[in-house]
DNA sequence: TGACAAACTTAACAGTGTTATGTAAATTGG
DNA sequence: CCAATTTACATAACACTGTTAAGTTTGTCA
């Protein structure tokens, strides 16, 4: 009896707390997603507030604390979310063929695309909060930074094929990624790599680097 | 008489108005320097206030306005200062040799100690604040974003030296900034690149990318 | 010495992130 | 259905920021 009694009380209580926890998330996916909206809109993060957001949302400035911790942490949802998307986008370029040097170039090519296509996402990854890549992502989320596993790969198999040089896999990765990352980088902020200059420049480093990184003799 | 007594009370005038003016000068650079200091110390930016600047150089907060327009215009400046040791450096290191493939990566070498050294310049100059780039430098440093210029230079006495894949000379050099942008961004964004490991990858970049340019055949 | 200008400070405003406290509404148990 | 309680929000406030307007001290000059 007692017992039935609590865990009908306790059910009640679960499908209560679960249709509020719905709600809640959903109130939390529009603070998420009008965050990045801002953000992006805005040349964003410097002029970036909590205040604005609560505003554009239409809940008082406190309320916010009530589905995330700090600033900080909005911030860090913010960067786990566009990591989902750039780690779908690398797998994507890695799985859209099967020839090793093409699948780097590929991969390449996806990553300097994500750049373009979500400036602000990128800003906050890799410019401005690469902090981030430490923290311990959320659950759901645990293997979205292995995003560099898919580029490890690619070079791994690349050189297993014989079609570029044998050695340190590790070591061409982080080259290729150094590449692409300073490419994206500099357009991002710098004046002097617009968009249709980065795609030139693009195919020219990633060819450069194959070219380098082929079997030398 | 008038003539005269006017050109004494300029000359006079003139004369106090300049010891004012080295008076001002010093603190100038005083402000400038507290400003570099706490911004190396705190990871700057974020967390680094005018007020704090006046504060550690014993003055009241308004008083920095007195020498710079506004928090911006202080910024600026450190990069500007950055600018003349980062320029220098890179001059530095293409004087140092003679052989133009040498060259390159002695300027490779250079871009990227100079971000090893000068972490925080480098992140306001590069990485945070790259719209400064576009601003017009005070008088005495106009040509101090001539550092690009350099590089080219460098690439381009190496692809008439047939050294390199004869070509897009700029498109060589942005290759070659994008790279070793790269791989110091990374080192500065995150935390997969400490220092002795963009020492091992910088040959590595360096040596790849001079594989890549080769005349190639 | 007294007028004047330069150097500097105080007071204030609007904005920020953040916390402690209050309130209204929804949900619960009886 | 009603009282008790929890949930979801809001108000008020604090310490901080950059910045401006209005004083005040200080030194220089005739």
């Amino acid at each position: 009896m007692i017992s039935q009694a609590q865990t009908r009380k306790q059910k009640l209580s679960q499908n209560s707390l679960e249709r509020r926890e719905r709600g809640k998330l959903e109130l939390r996916q529009t603070i998420l997603d009008t965050a990045v909206k801002l953000f992006e809109e805005q040349g964003g993060f410097e002029n970036f507030s909590l205040r604005q957001v609560a505003e554009a949302v239409g809940y008082s400035p406190t309320t916010i604390y009530l589905y995330f911790r700090d600033k900080d942490e909005l911030l860090f949802y913010v960067v786990v979310e566009g990591f989902r998307e750039f780690g779908q986008r690398l797998e994507d370029g890695y799985q859209s063929t099967q020839d090793p040097l093409e699948r780097l170039h590929r991969i390449g090519k996806a990553y300097v695309q994500f750049g373009l296509d979500r400036p602000m996402h990128y800003r906050l990854m890799f410019l401005q909060r690469g902090d981030f890549l430490e923290r311990t992502p959320p659950e759901g989320f645990e293997s979205v930074i292995d995003s560099f596993g898919i580029l490890n790969r690619a070079v791994s198999e690349a050189m297993a094929a014989g079609l570029i040089h044998a050695g340190d896999v590790l070591g061409y990765s982080s080259t290729l990624w150094a590449s692409v990352h300073g490419l994206v980088s500099l357009h991002l902020s710098t004046p002097y790599f617009p968009a249709e200059r980065v795609l030139e420049l693009q195919e020219l480093v990633l060819g450069t680097l194959a070219h380098g990184m082929n079997t030398r003799g």
